[in-house]
DNA sequence: TCCTAAGCGAGACGGTACGTCTTGTCTTCCA
DNA sequence: TGGAAGACAAGACGTACCGTCTCGCTTAGGA
């Protein structure tokens, strides 16, 4: 169970490839299924019975991507510490500084929206974990609220991700890692 | 030719209103070109004649927005002056702040990419051009180079933006103006 | 109304020659919409615009030959008098002779199973209102009740033509018509 | 050879049952492979081992029927007499009668054109090799050619045929079959 | 005031992609 | 190791949109 059939392994292998190869080529919005099994070679009935559309190859190839990250943050969870805002988007560059081809594909200009929105998503929502949470009563109206700082870092983070890709990862890691400390924690008084 | 032909004015001013509505309704990706006939009763060739595509018509409705918008960010570039990381999202937050139906369908969950896209390379240009510039040679590695620190502010700025629209502008606009201020300028430091 | 446009008339006498030439070509269930529409060089969806299936367009096609049989069984029936079991036979098997080729296409043996069927329940109808009515109850059981009549002669009817259709008719239509009304009338009493 | 492994007599007849079934219950044309599969619990390739397609599964379900009558036939035939044009009625009728559940699947509104066709074919060449065979250059063009008399009869047959099945075998056999004598030997002069 | 250039609605049309369905072959797995 | 399960290629189906186009009707805005 746990173990396919090999030719079901080999064509879902086929076909992420070939949709890797394809955004990389005309964009996740420009390409079609159509394209997807020529390239590929596979039969139109083929792909459906694996995939219900693009979108769902596009989650599946996403997918191990995913489960890393998660397992990442999932870790850097468990310390139980308060994070840093600075922590998720180290550990994103440096993720996909090691897997650049699929993040080049999935998060680029070509890669459209999904893929960023889950990322906005996952690391939103684990800031927001994180923050030191005001009682809402005592909120003084000039510091800014959670919610606020988690998707100001967010869009930040994900931002940047999109820009160094498109940019062929041409800074360094680690001093892009160290540009963003720098910008979330000590803001522009340099 | 500055004054156009009357039924012309009232063609496109039925296909914009119909637009907009549209996207509140359903998203810009999922709306159909002949959604917008049905909506604004217009017949197709009529639409092709004003404009070539889905995306003619966004630019266009998008367009008066920027008009301003670029008014704006023009009269602060005038000034000659370095200007600060929050300026621009003060200007924008403004903005939408008076134009909340329209931002709401542009720059929403359901506007699609690219009014956010446009934005978000104004704000680039402009901090790019105000930032002082650093010799490339003699760049400390330890400070964030210009390009950074722009793409940085620029996705903070507009995915905040995003998400102020998305929680209905619930938040007091000169509140997120000075949360902005507050995390650019001091970052986590409080 | 009665008047389309120009363009609705071209397409479908497009589509009908097609249809004909492809049914004697390879027969009406072998035949596919696609094989139609390369044949006729028409779109797709123009296709479906037109006719729901292959099954529409043949209706159609059988139309125009429906409405003049209807006509001449309408007037044979306007006589009012009681009919004689081969007058259908006569009518169809002339009607026939004059329009060769499209019931070549239509009844013989490529012609499928629809038209002939079409034409079986014709003929039902028409004797069955002019056969005498036997008063159930005083059914001598030894004749034939009215029903049973119709069903053999129209079955006799039908079959007789397809043969005929498919042996290039190469026997006379007057022959064809005196044989019928031969064993129709006196059976194998000769 | 003859006495095949009990197995796959096993799965021919839950194929058999299966394929009547399901011609009752939908019809010959509407019914898929799949189908067939599903009802009988078969897996794809196996059914392919044992049929070429839908139509040799129709075949052989249809050829045990056909080997009785052409037994009762070929007994007809025997006999070396001139037989009359009622006779295979007679027989077709009473084969019917006992077998109303394959007949109706196989010859009814439900069943198809294959078997129909079969069966006409049957009966026009019995026919034809017992009908008096006219000198072609004698022959008087005011009698009916031996092949018009045997399409007649046999389409007249079949066709009855067809009609007393989806008329659920209403009236008795004995009847129906004095009906076709009746009508075949002495026509309409009742 | 009228008349003529144009805007306009209606919708036919060729294309292209979609997701579904069925067929018959061919590979894999399992008992 | 032979047969059942079912993955697969092929390709038709009917639907949805697109952007181009042809056709008359209506309606400005200049003569």
């Amino acid at each position: 169970m746990a173990e396919q059939d090999r030719r079901i392994r080999r064509t879902r292998k086929t076909l992420h490839e070939a949709f890797i190869a394809l955004v990389l080529d005309k964009g996740y919005e420009n390409m079609t299924v159509q394209d997807i099994l020529d390239r590929a070679d596979i039969g139109r009935s083929t792909f459906y019975v694996h995939y219900r559309d693009k979108e769902a190859l596009l989650t599946a190839t996403f997918d191990s991507m995913r489960e890393q990250l998660e397992a990442d943050f999932a870790h850097m969870n468990s310390a139980g510490l308060p994070i840093e805002v600075d922590r998720p988007a180290a550990l994103l560059f440096d993720h996909a500084y090691r897997n650049q081809r699929v993040y080049r594909a999935l998060c680029g200009k070509q890669g459209g929206t999904v893929v960023t929105g889950h990322l906005h998503g996952f690391i939103v929502q684990l800031l927001s974990n994180h923050l030191p949470q005001q009682h809402p009563d005592t909120e003084p109206c000039n510091t800014p609220p959670p919610e606020v700082v988690a998707e100001f870092y967010a869009a930040a983070t994900v931002g940047l991700l999109a820009w160094w890709i498109d940019n062929d990862f041409h800074r360094a890691p680690t001093h892009l890692t160290n540009d963003f400390r720098q910008l979330a924690t000590h803001g522009t008084q340099s």
